[in-house]
DNA sequence: GCCGTTTTCGGCCCGACTGTTTTCAGTCG
């Protein structure tokens, strides 16, 4: 958690915010914003750099680098410090409410002393914003609202959710007649593991009929907005759809665009301007003359800015567009790649379906292998025993190969204990293809010994995957504290795989862990960890987190032939 | 505050919609 990295992206990000409420110079808020990223995304431990070395960040000046400097050498940032005196803390808070930004904030903060999202929903049900200027009866209505959405949701919505809904809402609008094309964009393509609000789009030459209907949906709940080429909902189950309608000829800068992120789309649309060229939602023009140059298609769109096409899940100015211009992009693992899942439950322990049912599932998905991992006896509500797992073991060798050829491999889930110990000896653990290690309980030791734990489980020569890492859910429970970098060098020395768990509250590793594990040789398992047939078909999640990892086939062992799998499973037993 | 094959100064992505101060500021993506 407390990585310096992303302690000083948080300071720095907050600093941005004080300086916007204050009405700072709003280039100057952008510069400390694209700072506090590129920090957080560095894969190098800033405290090991001295001040030239922090120079080399991008985006990381000689202002920013002296400041971060005093932060790592007294552990303030003076400048912060004295902002904070003048604006209290939840002033900032109120930013986050949705229609508010730091503009109505500073003026809530200096005529009504208005310092938190408590006190300004008191203040609007007291009528006590009335007579402030530019706080009519329509913007109060917005701020309530807004604050409803924070306090519910925190705003974002899973994986699953944002999909069936962009489903629902994509069929419906397909069938409007004039419908050439229609597709969802934003952070639901990139595969954020949560979605902010959905962005769909359609090309079509006149968008009325598209606006109705997307207001006449029965999930529409409020109309936020509606115009001529944007028009926003919100859904019953509170999700915010954004809808524009482009002229055909603007379908790939307009997927481009909306797909985002924001912070790529300020790259494409530097090299736009460097080249003498304007790059919107409709199309790359020529700056000078206005004629377009590129609009259909996203690859045309790239192609001309001198770029790949760039896959939407690496789309976050985390490096993706040097490695384009060096040719360098990754080839991502997809969902195809995938041979097999190494992590999954059945009736035996707390899975609903029975040993055969989930066999013929995952048959069924085309796996050349799959291992059954039911939990071991320490997960003591499982109650797992030695025969009972040696009769699975029995008649999973009779349907081994008996279905679609499909290969099956015996494995459990060992419970990692306070002190890193696991369930069995290693004389019975030997009888497993693979093992499966993972937290489920003491989330909240201290770092040391968390680390220590972590690093125990993983010198366990017959450990060969750690399951859900950080064992957070998403929205509920942080990930356990733990020296990462300890615990990734770790995996590395001992061969023990990664998890990357595909159900979508978990998606553990997380990409930004994916990608600073990555960095020290780790390889990695993509894994549902179903505990029902429908779950096997969330390993799309998990794929796009790998993508967002920058994970390729080769990072990945349960994209292998199963000799090398087999090879790689032995070499950690040895360990 | 950062950055530079035009540059150490003068830019910094661009457009949509709302609400209201009715000509535009604020917010958003």
């Amino acid at each position: 958690m407390a990585r310096p990295n992303d302690e000083v992206e948080a300071l720095l990000k907050e600093y941005a915010d004080l300086i916007a409420i204050t009405g700072g110079d709003a280039f100057k808020v952008r510069a400390y914003e694209k700072a506090a990223r590129a920090i957080g995304g560095y894969p190098t431990d800033i405290s090991r750099l001295d001040t030239s070395g922090l120079r080399e960040i991008p985006n990381v000046g000689r202002s920013i680098a002296q400041k971060v400097a005093e932060y790592l050498r007294t552990g303030r940032m003076a400048v912060i410090e004295e902002r904070r005196t003048a604006i209290p803390v939840g002033v900032r808070e109120l930013i986050r409410i949705p229609t508010l930004g730091p503009k109505k904030a500073l003026r809530l903060y200096e005529d009504l002393h208005i310092a938190s999202v408590d006190q300004l929903a008191a203040a609007i049900e007291a009528d006590a914003l009335a007579d402030l200027k530019g706080f009519g009866e329509k913007t109060q209505e917005n701020i309530r609202h807004g604050i409803e959405i924070l306090r519910t949701a925190g705003g974002r919505v899973s994986l699953p959710l944002a999909l069936d809904t962009a489903e629902e809402v994509i069929t419906a609008l397909s069938g409007v007649p004039g419908c050439r094309r229609c597709a969802y964009a934003g952070s639901l393509r990139r595969m954020r593991e949560t979605v902010g609000d959905l962005d769909v789009l359609v090309a079509a030459r006149r968008s009325a009929p598209f606006m109705a209907a997307l207001c006449d949906l029965p999930t529409t709940g409020d109309v936020i907005a509606r115009g001529a080429k944007k028009t926003s909902v919100r859904t019953t189950k509170g999700l915010q759809v954004d809808l524009r309608v482009l002229p055909p000829e603007s379908w790939g800068a307009g997927l481009q665009y909306f797909t985002g992120s924001k912070a790529h789309n300020i790259r494409t649309r530097t090299i736009a301007v460097h080249q003498g060229l304007k790059l919107s939602e409709y199309g790359l023009f020529d700056a000078g003359s206005g004629t377009s140059v590129a609009s259909r298609t996203e690859e045309e769109v790239y192609a001309r800015l001198g770029l790949p096409w760039i896959p939407p899940t690496l789309r976050e100015d985390r490096g993706e567009i040097e490695a384009a211009l060096r040719g360098t992009l990754p080839e991502l693992v997809t969902e195809r790649d995938i041979r097999g899942d190494l992590h999954s439950h059945t009736d035996l322990t707390d899975g609903l379906a029975p040993l055969e049912a989930m066999v013929e599932a995952a048959a069924e998905r085309g796996y050349a292998y799959y291992a059954v991992t039911d939990h071991a006896p320490n997960l003591y509500m499982q109650r797992m025993t030695e025969e009972k797992i040696l009769a699975q073991r029995e008649r999973l060798r009779e349907l081994d190969g008996t279905r679609h050829r499909m290969r099956l491999l015996h494995g459990t889930e060992l419970n990692i204990g306070p002190d890193g110990e696991v369930d069995w000896p290693g004389e019975f653990l030997a009888g497993f293809d693979l093992c499966v290690a993972s937290l489920h309980s003491h989330f909240d030791q201290d770092r040391a010994t968390m680390t220590r734990r972590l690093v125990r489980a993983c010198e366990n020569p017959y450990v060969d995957v750690l399951g859900h890492p950080t064992a957070r859910l998403i929205g509920r429970r942080p990930g356990v504290d733990a020296d990462w970098e300890e615990v990734f060098a770790a995996c590395a020395r001992t061969g023990t795989a990664l998890e990357v768990n595909a159900q979508p509250d978990r998606l553990d590793l997380c990409d930004e862990y994916i990608l600073r594990a990555r960095a020290h040789g780790v390889k990695f398992a993509v894994n549902t960890d179903a505990h029902s047939v429908p779950h096997l078909a969330q390993l799309r999640y998990g794929v796009g987190t790998a993508q967002r990892g920058w994970l390729t086939r080769d990072d990945v062992i349960n994209t292998w032939p199963l000799t090398r799998l087999r090879r790689f499973l032995r070499r950690s037993v040895r360990g």
